[in-house]
DNA sequence: TTGTAGGCGTTATCAT
DNA sequence: ATGATAACGCCTACAA
């Protein structure tokens, strides 16, 4: 009877050894379920499982436990219980970058769902890089997440560091920029739908000569989507397409919607409306307008993609396509609480869509004249 | 001979009555330094010491055993060897939000920093909560971090929940929010200076009317100290000082700095400056203004705080405080390293200062006419 | 309802 | 230079 849980008792003696922390010191060590079951003359095995409800303890039992490991300070060892379970209750987050509007309220939609759930989660960039990518793909996995969250580097072509997930039957989902051949989760919007609405709205507008910024890879095919959405718009309209103005930037920065309008506004037969793939670069184009005297919206009228909070700021207010990013956020999480949560087979080909809007504002607002 | 390193062999049984991973599927268990001790006919002390090149290991059989870990996919097991060392290379970030441009740029740094020494970063949201405050850092203490990097929430006045890190030796960085009373790493700006910096840009270009913003609570003092340099640079230039002109607000949103600015500009005597101590709230001033007819920055000079995105898209270029997020964020991990890295006790009540500039665009040129 | 025992994978200590 | 062993703290199959 007295022998019992003596494991610890004999390690005690390290309190006074361990030259980081001596006796006097209050870096006290971590009170165990050991230590508690000596305290109440139980088993560890009754205290591991009165912590948790189990059902064969008895009330009173689970009663006393849970006071003396409130009373003792008791906190469970995640470390220990993840080695046992083989599980570890964090998500991994693999994206480009933490600082893009859109991808931090991404982020936070995913923690405020992991947060509830009890689930940690750690971040990691790749600043749009394969090999940053990669590498950071292989940290995680060795970190043993439990599920993965990623938006694709601009870089990536190739997609087989996913794999090693899949094989471990890790969930993985992709959302926003996600790879065309990989079979597994995706949440995102309908680009080419969106492509489509924006482009729409300005030919409803009255504009006849839409121009278009068109960027990045054609792997992640987010931006191609946007463009054929554009284009059938103007199809389905009887409009011609010109392909002068569409024009084809590397990186969808400020610096490159400017490049990219300056040359629109100085042709011949420049545009009547823009139809921007992302913001940042329809703000350029309303500046560089305004600076060469173009009216927006009356001699040009402008539509971006994302809702970033400068299109609420610019003068004229920028006309946008919501990109509901904290809502994205929120539904991967939930996608991989999900899976982890069920014991059958899940099908994790499931793709979902978010819906998104044309907010109108002022940039594209020819009509109220 | 044949019997050693047996516990595991046992266990492979289990593999087979594992309803989780039968035999039959790719799900299947990880290599352990066991089986490379099992297959290099070695203990499992020596490819443990192997892989780690120790010195007593000689060098044909650390490349041996490196050789079979590779061949064999090996990947260590972090949890285990976090449970026997009591240490998990983990960063925890505990902030208001991550959307905010300053912060997910501050978390950016960070990430950038931990990655490289090969930390992981747990991230999470208080929401400007206490409660969520407490809560987060009660469960980043359960995930055994091995350093906290931390901005108070707006409503946080006691700090208590940040003592049990203290007491287990775990540093504890706060950053740009920080607490008065609280003995620990501080990484900040000199509030003061900036906002004497700020006030007096605007007296040199010759504003003698500055109005200011003043915000949130008296506890994170990141406000009232730029107040303070705000009005010690009207003393020093010997300017009266007009309360009409100093205006609270609770938080620092558009809404509340176009409030302001409105009661500001409806003045019998309106203001030639504004001192705004944060670039959201100054873009707002710069909105009204030019909606009340006001001339920014002949009428109207007006100076911001952070360099967030939008202060240089806005027109004219919003003048501001430069606020180093990225390198605070390195900075706060660096100094988290340096703790861990030494034996020796730290001075943990060390403060980082870091610089901060005038940052003149066109919303304070009123030399140049 | 409670207890026993052994293992999760690694590493430090003490041998050899 | 290498090996045996126990321990980190928890959990669960099996026993009582």
């Amino acid at each position: 009877m007295y022998l019992k849980n003596i494991p610890n008792k004999i390690y005690l003696k390290n309190v006074y050894l361990n030259k980081e922390s001596p006796f006097f010191m209050k870096e006290n060590k971590d009170v165990t379920i050991y230590d508690i079951a000596n305290k109440l003359k139980l088993s560890s095995s009754t205290i591991s499982r009165a912590l948790k409800d189990h059902s064969s303890i008895s009330e009173k039992t689970i009663k006393r436990v849970k006071a003396a490991a409130l009373e003792m300070g008791y906190r469970p060892n995640i470390l220990a219980a993840s080695l046992r379970s083989k599980k570890t209750k964090t998500i991994g987050v693999l994206v480009p970058t933490i600082t893009q509007p859109f991808l931090s309220s991404l982020i936070s939609g995913i923690e405020i769902t992991a947060q509830k759930a009890g689930y940690n989660v750690i971040i990691t960039q790749s600043h749009d890089s394969y090999q940053d990518e990669v590498n950071n793909a292989k940290a995680l996995y060795n970190s043993r997440i439990s599920g993965l969250i990623s938006s694709l580097a601009m870089e990536t072509q190739d997609t087989s560091h996913f794999q090693q997930f899949i094989d471990k039957n890790i969930p993985v989902v992709f959302v926003d920029r996600v790879p065309k051949n990989f079979n597994t989760y995706k949440v995102m919007i309908n680009n080419y739908a969106a492509g489509f609405k924006a482009t729409e709205h300005l030919i409803n507008q009255g504009c006849i000569r839409i121009a278009h910024f068109y960027a990045g890879s054609e792997f992640g095919n987010l931006y191609s989507e946007r463009k054929k959405g554009y284009l059938d718009a103007l199809k389905k309209h009887n409009l011609p397409i010109d392909k002068e103005l569409i024009i084809h930037m590397n990186e969808v920065t400020y610096e490159e919607g400017e490049r990219a309008s300056n040359i629109l506004l100085h042709l011949k037969n420049p545009p009547d409306g823009i139809f921007s793939p992302n913001d940042t670069t329809a703000v350029a184009a309303i500046q560089v307008a305004k600076k060469l005297g173009f009216k927006v919206p009356e001699d040009l009228a402008i539509i971006g993609f994302n809702d970033d909070p400068i299109s609420r700021i610019i003068v004229p207010g920028l006309s946008t396509i919501t990109h509901p990013a904290i809502k994205m956020g929120k539904t991967s999480a939930e996608i991989i609480l999900k899976h982890l949560d069920s014991t059958e087979k899940n099908d994790i080909t499931e793709i979902t869509f978010l819906n998104t809007e044309v907010l109108a504002r002022e940039s594209s607002n020819k009509l109220s004249e």
